[in-house]
RNA sequence: GUCCCCGUAGCUCAGUUGGAUAGAGCACAAGUUUCCUAAACUUGGGGCCGUAGGUUCAAAUCCUAUCGGGGACACCA
């Protein structure tokens, strides 16, 4: 059950039943949304609708708030208090009792009082999208991290999702580096027209991006050396020389392995591993498709759809098709959202990219729309993130301009977790164990920090986000859940059993508030596809059960009954935690570890670490 | 030139369909451990919500203007 929900159905109801005919009129269910209060000194849910009802039916707001209160009161009988307070806030705090009950109702439930969805969809996310021969930097962070815990968050509330990794493994930049190996090693079999191929040819990560590099150089100082790429591209793209394609594969695999090793360190898994390269035979069929039914034209060389056909002013035409014959990442796009709602069924479609991409996202989403590649039903959305900025406000980059890559930023917070672990021996600890719990720290800390940002804003790099442990932050959320783990072995161990909850403190009625309210946080999360939602109800749980740790005694308290209680809060907290872990993909830690300090020991300074 | 995003505490950020006293983490200051792990907890200072108008009973939130930062605008993806 959602709380909020319920009050808001509540509030309509008696509303609709006192004021009848006067508010009848048209949708106005928005109006009597009952929300969290701001004044939690005050209430627990605050709704304004008499405010805003005052105007339409030429009462003072004080005056239609008294005449909801009474049925409402009524309506709750002992369950709430119903008060009205200031200009005309009707405020609700329910009881004790009722906040036990509905925990006990709700906590036990597989989805803690969460609804699945009604209808679910077939939906697919489109996320990560590395490219070919560039290894990952921390910009890739946001979107693997943000794609996987939307594709986790929608699966929990019961849509079936597909994901797929859409590599970029199709363009310009594959011809560039096929050119550039063409200049440094023209003997290489797979140049020649009537190739076979070359079995003894690999190359490294490191040589394949450095290669890029070579590439990119010879691409911004040489006009001759674009043409060439272009022609390897299209080479490439319309199979004309066989061996290209061979070349292509491999330069493929190596990048996939390169990510694959990263993507298995943070936990992002993806069902589909296809890319721009899977919808290159569409691509001719689309064409014709287009240029048959006159949506697309032929302008400059070029063929592309003109904006006023897609229906959108200010924005140039979309180009699908380049004057050199290649194609372009539009085309790409549209042949796979074909190809996804055609063949695979996909009624919603979404991208986790980049912000700066949303104006390519509008045209591809008019265009395939236009052409029917899409129904009209077919939602497709673009869920855009900000970057990762340095100081001056842009995408971060080193001081002498290079981009930081992912797995250094890994190596980093996994070394920094290292250093405060203790020796093997210790503790009772093993090396595995050390190891692993670092891992899991240290991911952890990696990727809560990118889960408690909003999605859809910039913000700024800074290794001491990704290596900090205190406050905000996963390993501080963990801390929380290990707590919880070890007084429930503890109990099981000493055969403590947990009993019937009862409020003996604020700091648990407080903490029963909150576990009541996940329900909120997940359907908020889902609507707005936030998942930093789940991670702030994650982060606002943890802080709550760690006063509540820190202030009340639950194995060492000498009255059974509160002991009996508070201990089934105790696995309750440790249930949902888990819950949220597993939403944004956590490792959780059997247990915390860290050099033992003794007693007098004070925390070595941030900025001496 | 057109369009999009952002401007909130010293720093990094929440605050979404307008409501009560604008919140959190870090940093800073002072405390808490014979007790379930102190990566924790408690307390404190700190804000003309970029600026100026407007709408409203009510504006950080909506509108207009303006300043500042970032981004996108046909042969890169």
């Amino acid at each position: 059950m959602n709380l909020a929900s319920m009050l808001t159905e509540k509030v309509h109801q008696v509303a609709l039943s006192v004021f009848d005919e006067a508010i009848s009129r048209g949708d106005q269910s928005a109006l009597f949304e009952v929300k969290q209060s701001d004044r939690p000194d005050l209430a627990d849910y605050q709704c304004n609708a008499a405010m805003s009802l005052a105007r339409t039916l030429g009462k003072k707001p004080r005056d239609v708030a008294s005449m909801l209160q009474e049925p409402l009161q009524k309506s709750f009988g002992k369950d709430a208090v119903v008060s009205i307070a200031g200009p005309g806030f009707i405020n609700f705090r329910f009881s004790d009792t009722f906040l036990v009950e509905a925990a006990e109702r709700n906590l036990q439930t597989p989805k803690q009082g969460y609804k699945e969805v009604v209808r679910p969809s077939r939906i697919m996310i489109d996320f990560g999208g590395p490219n070919i021969a560039k290894e990952l930097h921390v910009g890739h962070l946001r979107p693997h991290l943000i794609g996987d815990a939307l594709q986790r968050l929608m699966r929990f509330c019961g849509d079936v999702i597909t994901s797929d990794i859409h590599m970029g493994d199709w363009g310009t930049p594959i011809g560039m580096i096929i050119a550039q190996l063409k200049k440094e090693k023209p003997s290489l079999g797979f140049f020649a027209e009537d190739s076979t191929v070359v079995s003894a040819f690999s190359l490294s990560i490191e040589e394949l991006g450095n290669l890029y590099k070579r590439s990119k150089a010879s691409w911004d100082e040489s006009d001759e050396f674009k043409d060439e790429a272009r022609l390897a591209t299209e080479a490439l793209q319309s199979g004309r020389i066989k061996g290209y394609r061979d070349l292509w594969k491999h330069l493929r695999d190596v990048s996939l392995d390169d990510v694959k090793e990263i993507y298995k360190r943070l936990d992002v898994t993806f069902d589909l591993w296809l890319g721009e390269s899977d919808v290159n035979e569409l691509l001719p069929i689309m064409m014709k498709d287009l240029e048959d039914r006159g949506i697309s034209e032929s302008s400059k060389g070029a063929t592309i759809i003109s904006a006023a056909k897609m229906g959108l002013d200010n924005s140039p035409p979309l180009m699908l098709q380049k004057g050199d014959g290649g194609y372009t990442y539009a085309a790409t796009d549209l042949a796979t959202i074909w190809d996804r709602v055609t063949n695979r069924g996909a009624e919603q479609i979404i991208y986790v990219v980049d912000n700066r991409q949303s104006q390519h996202f509008q045209q591809v989403f008019a265009a395939a729309h236009l052409a029917g590649y899409a129904q009209p039903t077919t939602m497709l959305l673009h869920a855009g993130h900000g970057t990762i900025n340095g100081k001056d406000g842009k995408p971060f980059k080193t001081r002498d301009g290079k981009s930081v890559k992912l797995k250094d930023v890994l190596d980093i917070a996994v070394q920094k977790v290292r250093d405060e672990m203790p020796q093997p021996g210790e503790q009772g600890a093993t090396a595995e164990e050390i190891e692993k719990i670092t891992n899991q720290i240290s991911m952890a800390a990696v990727k809560f920090q990118e889960y408690i940002n909003s999605r859809n804003t910039d913000y700024a790099f800074d290794i001491d986000n990704f290596t900090t442990f205190d406050g905000k932050t996963g390993p501080y959320v963990q801390y929380a859940a290990v707590r919880c783990k070890a007084i429930i072995n503890k109990a099981s161990a000493a055969n403590i059993l947990d009993g019937e909850m009862v409020v003996s403190d604020k700091t648990e009625r407080e903490m029963l508030l909150n576990l009541l309210r996940f329900p909120e946080a997940i359907e908020t999360a889902y609507t707005r596809k936030e998942p930093s939602l789940v991670a702030a109800h994650g982060y606002g749980l943890a802080q709550i059960f760690s006063r509540f740790y820190n202030t009340l005694p639950v194995l060492n308290e000498p009255d059974q009954t509160i002991r009996a209680s508070r201990l089934k809060m105790v696995s309750y907290v440790q249930n949902q935690m888990g819950a949220c872990f597993s939403l944004l993909g956590l490792p959780e830690p059997s247990r915390m570890l860290r050099k033992d300090y003794g007693n007098q020991l004070k925390r070595v300074p941030r900025n001496e670490l």
